[in-house]
DNA sequence: CTCTCCCT
């Protein structure tokens, strides 16, 4: 109907506008239908409008909340039925506003549609918050409500539970000898060799039809955990400490806290290394107790405390339970402190681990610490806290094959690609994952994979190939998640994001090289480094479960059984020994702990890290010379920021400019992820980018015009379009920039605004002083202190300049292929003599130049052959 | 001629 509507007003001979259309009529009836037609159609649109962003909503919240976790097949494609409905709706949406702005002119104002990509998060008003999850329990509610639906969500759950209990097993299957066909005429070898067990968990329900919720607690009840409940809660009882080693599916994340409620042991909270992890459990177990989110059940995370005076379970970031140390040092409100995902050993979770240790000494039998984590690890744990028990609960999961390769591998990515093929060609249905290392690697392989499949002809069904890491934009992160059309199959080309942060439904098979990027810190000389390293075997089988997640899959590894045993690392090197610890220390050394050297480390990490962060806070004055906090190192660990962005923002009154410098800072705190940069519009981007620097600067200014044009237009989305700049980014930095803006009250700072760029940069030198460096000879720079030859990154503004500057100071030094400086900018060296006397001598700062440096000086000529 | 990933 509304379709013939509108054919009717958009058909061939309707050129002219309504109002022409209206008084050309002259039958004073027909005009009141015409004015009928009209307003309905006036309204349908307005309805269209607020249904579309309503579907919009729910597909947000979905890929939040759920889409990140673990999704039933039932929700998937309720998921992908909403997105392609939201699809069309939008693109005809589209088609119909861009007619009408043909026709009506400029009068219109209806913003009749949204852009496409918006629907993914990009969103600019905050507080939509409650409604999101008003949506999401709607949701839930709806169906349950709804008589005609034939199943409601809780009952395909709980299906799906009790269908994957029959399935699972440990079946050992025959695989030893088999092989397979090739298409291509080259191929890699693979031996199968092993099974990733699935779970031999074996619960079947009786299948009933009572109420809703009755429904939900059986479907508690089908968790592996639910039958230890009894013996769990007494080994609580019983000791202090407990190591609960439990594998995903298991149910402890959701259940545990559960137990502990309504055993009445009083407040519990819950860590979770990741925001989103935090939100979705919370999000559940609200649901399960059938309370509304942010009451008896909450979260807090950064920028978001969706807590209240009820609240008994609180889940929230591991880092953020860091922070509460700050307030509340024996964390007397929990009575029950657990430590998700202890096994992945984010540096968070380790400082907890010593600072919760200690905790559990000094308040005596009031409070119980629990910690949750896989087989990895789990003894280690039990070690450090006095021989704490270990609760084992078996998890759930399908079986993986997993298939070595016969020899090794000299170009992994060329490997990668034909086992890509071999699988397309020879396996049954099921989506494929690739581990690649980063960006650079998963476009080449997009481009392999793309000419290969050119030249194979179209017996094969279609290969849809999706990348997907943490910088590219998120409507094209989305595309992972859009169901793969029958007949086709997709390649999902990931970096580690796809090891634990997000979950890709569909995935039977996964592709392991064996390789990621990795963080690492050497304490002697300071530089930070990010190379490719091999996985360890403990990365490796994360890597694997991936393929098991929705029903048996094979992981296919591109190295040999024997490297896996007798070449890779059992563990992955802990965050806390491959990093730099200043801001760790500066943390625990403003909750009291003096002694750092002789803190309570699971993994203590060397001592020059250690020594080293203690001088850097000292230069910085955070520290005296005797390693006590100073009052101005008690503003600065109040601060969510590194110690030297932290100072720059104290010492900015100095230079009238704080609210430039908290601008900075929150644009640094992104990181390096604002400006996009397609292939095929690097050009164009480039240029957009340069505006930014226009005035000269360097980096960091140009961060500060982005932003502060970007406010210009209003947080726009579109400006974020025109400038390739992702909007995702600039959202975050916005809500940093607030969060210190609130900040500077506390740590007494006056709210300045001080455009002069000198100022600025002034301000910025008082805390990153310590990384100065200075052009050399050669056209290179060499740093001042532990001098050694750096580069400009190429992304920086400076990186083309015509005459570089002869004095930098850089925001981060990382070695990757070489050792570069990312986000720099260029000083006076008699700045440096203004602001940290105390750390330069002034023949450190002679500026030779004249001297030494040839006629051309600080030209690339010559030092750079291309 | 280039930036794994999380967190406050």
């Amino acid at each position: 109907m509304r379709d013939d509507a509108r054919k009717k007003d958009f058909g061939r001979e309707e050129e002219r506008t309504r109002n022409d259309e209206i008084a050309g009529l002259t039958d004073e009836r027909d005009t009141v239908d015409k004015l009928r037609v009209l307003s309905r159609q006036e309204y349908l649109k307005k309805r269209e409008t607020q249904k579309l962003e309503l579907l919009r909503d729910e597909i947000e919240m979905q890929q939040r909340l759920l889409h990140l976790q673990d999704l039933t097949l039932e929700e998937q494609r309720e998921l992908a039925h909403k997105q392609e409905l939201y699809r069309l709706a939008t693109q005809r949406a589209k088609l119909i506003g861009d007619r009408e702005l043909e026709d009506e002119g400029d009068e219109s104002g209806l913003a009749p549609y949204r852009l496409p990509e918006a629907y993914v998060d990009e969103r600019t008003n905050k507080s939509d918050k409650e409604k999101r999850f008003a949506v999401l329990t709607a949701r839930y509610k709806d169906q349950i409500a709804s008589k005609n639906n034939a199943k409601t969500e809780q009952q395909t759950w709980e299906e799906h539970q009790i269908l994957s209990a029959g399935r699972l097993g440990a079946e050992i299957r025959d695989i030893g000898d088999k092989h397979y066909d090739l298409v291509m005429n080259e191929s890699v070898d693979f031996l199968a060799q092993e099974i990733l067990a699935g779970s031999d968990q074996d619960i079947h329900l009786e299948r009933t039809e009572f109420d809703p919720r009755q429904q939900i607690q059986e479907q508690r009840k089908s968790l592996p955990v639910f039958r230890y409940r009894k013996e769990l809660i007494q080994a609580i009882r019983d000791h202090q400490v407990l190591i609960v080693v439990g594998e995903t599916g298991s149910g402890k994340t959701t259940q545990i806290p559960q137990y502990l409620v309504e055993e009445k042991f009083g407040r519990v909270c819950c860590t979770q290394p990741r925001r989103v992890a935090a939100m979705s459990v919370a999000a559940r177990v609200a649901d399960e107790m059938n309370v509304k989110l942010g009451d008896e059940v909450g979260y807090s995370i950064r920028f978001e405390d969706a807590t209240s005076a009820k609240t008994i379970i609180k889940y929230m970031t591991d880092g953020m339970l860091l922070r509460e140390f700050l307030s509340e040092p024996d964390l007397a409100q929990y009575s029950v402190i657990i430590i998700d995902e202890a096994h992945e050993r984010s540096l968070s979770t380790d400082i907890l681990m010593g600072l919760v240790k200690d905790i559990a000494r000094f308040r005596g039998d009031d409070v119980r610490v629990i910690l949750s984590s896989a087989t990895m690890n789990a003894e280690k744990f039990s070690a450090f806290f006095d021989d704490a028990p270990l609760f084992r609960i078996p998890g759930r999961r399908f079986p993986v094959d997993i298939l070595y390769a016969k020899s090794p591998e000299a170009d992994y990515l060329d490997a990668c690609c034909v086992t890509v093929l071999q699988i397309h060609a020879t396996q049954p249905q099921g989506d494929i994952l690739v581990f690649l290392t980063g960006q650079d690697e998963i476009e080449l392989a997009m481009e392999n994979l793309a000419q290969r499949t050119r030249g194979l002809g179209s017996q094969l069904g279609e290969l849809i190939i999706s990348p997907i890491y943490a910088t590219l934009p998120s409507d094209q992160q989305a595309k992972i998640f859009e169901p793969t059309p029958p007949g086709a199959r997709k390649v999902v080309l990931a970096t580690n994001i796809a090891e634990t942060s997000v979950t890709i439904p569909g995935i039977v098979y996964v592709i392991d090289p064996g390789f990621c990027k990795q963080k690492g810190f050497n304490p002697k000389t300071g530089v930070e480094s990010l190379v490719v390293v091999p996985v360890s075997r403990a990365g490796a089988i994360q890597r694997a479960g991936r393929a098991g997640r929705m029903q048996a899959g094979k992981c296919f590894r591109l190295y040999t059984k024997w490297s896996y045993l007798h070449e890779m690392e059992e563990n992955t090197v802990p965050e806390i020994l491959r990093t730099n610890l200043t801001q760790t220390v500066l943390l625990l050394k403003s909750l009291g702990i003096d002694d750092l050297i002789h803190f309570d480390f699971i993994d203590p990490p060397p001592t020059e890290t250690l020594i080293r962060s203690l001088e850097q806070l000292y230069a910085l004055g955070a520290l005296n010379d005797r390693g006590e906090l100073t009052k101005l190192g008690r503003r600065m660990a109040e601060l969510p920021l590194d110690p030297m962005m932290a100072k720059c923002i104290v010492q900015s009154e100095k230079y009238d400019c704080s609210e430039q410098i908290s601008t900075i800072c929150a644009m640094l705190s992104v990181n390096n992820s604002v400006f996009y940069r397609p292939k095929d519009k690097a050009v164009m981007a480039d240029a957009a980018r340069a505006a930014f620097s226009r005035g000269g600067g360097g980096d960091h200014i140009a961060l500060l015009n982005c932003y502060n044009a970007w406010r210009d237009s209003n947080f726009s989305t579109q400006w974020c379009y025109e400038n390739f700049v992702q909007f995702r980014v600039m959202r975050r930095a916005r809500d940093i920039l607030e969060q210190l803006d609130h900040l500077l009250d506390r740590v007494e700072v006056e709210r300045k605004s001080n455009p002069d760029i000198i100022a600025i940069r002034k301000a910025m030198a008082s805390g990153f002083f310590y990384q100065a460096c200075k052009l050399q000879k050669s056209g290179y720079y060499r740093t001042l202190k532990n001098p050694h030859t750096v580069h400009i990154h190429p992304s920086s503004s400076l990186y083309k300049s015509e005459r570089l500057p002869k004095w930098l100071i850089y925001h981060e030094l990382v070695f990757t292929t070489k050792e570069f400086m990312r986000q720099v900018f260029d000083i006076e060296p008699s700045w440096l003599m203004e602001i940290a006397p105390h750390y330069y001598t002034s023949k450190e700062l002679i500026d030779t130049s004249h001297r030494k440096m040839p006629k051309q000086l600080g030209r690339l000529e010559g030092a750079k052959v291309k």
